[in-house]
DNA sequence: AAAGAGTCCAACCGCGACCAG
DNA sequence: CCTGGTCGCGGTTGGACTCTT
């Protein structure tokens, strides 16, 4: 949950050069109930466009931005709050296996998730699994005898091999960037999971 | 009970992309 | 082309909260 600050906490206070000579004064921090009841307002009648007008004009001492990144993570409905389900965990790592650290396409893929949500739960949960893991394959390897380590690392070998054929083949049929095309999508259409799924299978 | 360490997450910052003039 | 304004993204920070000693 959003830390919503008591009113009378004073806020920080940042000036910016404003592109007139005027110095402007924006708050910083955690946002009040009444500047998010504004900024609501204001969207619901205005619409999410042009930040830095919707800042100015809704009585927010804020900038542009801040007002977007509000709005994005958390006043925006359908926004789900909660746990990150297995399910979801799973897609993530599947997603950001592929993806690497492009969030907001991630979370694209989530409905009700926000990129910073991902973020923040990929760097706090997943990232510290994945070392984990890794180190005990470390451990493992270590652990195995020397012919052990020959056949693992022909093995290794072999697979990488296929890999380079199985990629150079893909470049012609599967494109990352088409695939997470969604611009003609329903966000709330799951039928491309089961199709990554499938091309996720197929790679392992 | 208190203090220090660790964790989590909202919010900020800097940068690059895009677009209009 | 160039410039300035705006937006969106990913990395990072800071403070609140929780856990451990």
């Amino acid at each position: 949950m959003a830390p919503i600050k008591d009113e009378s906490i004073k806020t920080k206070v940042k000036p910016i050069e404003s592109y007139m000579t005027t110095k402007i004064e924006v708050n910083k921090g955690a946002w009040t109930i009444e500047e998010d009841r504004k900024l609501a307002e204001f969207i619901e009648i205005h619409g999410p466009k042009r930040w830095k007008t919707i800042a100015a004009k809704a009585g927010l001492n804020r900038c542009g931005k801040s007002c977007r990144l509000r709005w994005m993570n958390y006043l925006r409905p359908n926004i789900k709050r909660g746990n990150i389900s297995d399910q979801e965990e799973d897609l993530i790592l599947r997603l950001h296996k592929l993806l690497g650290n492009r969030w907001s396409l991630i979370a694209g893929r989530l409905p009700g998730r926000t990129d910073n949500e991902i973020k923040n739960y990929w760097n706090s949960h997943l990232s510290k699994k994945i070392n984990q893991k890794e180190k005990q394959r470390e451990v493992l390897t270590r652990k195995g005898s020397k012919t052990q380590k020959r056949r693992l690392i022909e093995k290794v070998e072999l697979r990488e091999e296929n890999n380079k054929e199985d990629s150079e083949d893909s470049k012609i049929s599967f494109n990352v960037d088409d695939f997470f095309d969604f611009s003609n999508e329903n966000p709330f259409n799951l039928e491309w999971m089961s199709n990554f799924l499938e091309q996720d299978e197929a790679n392992n």
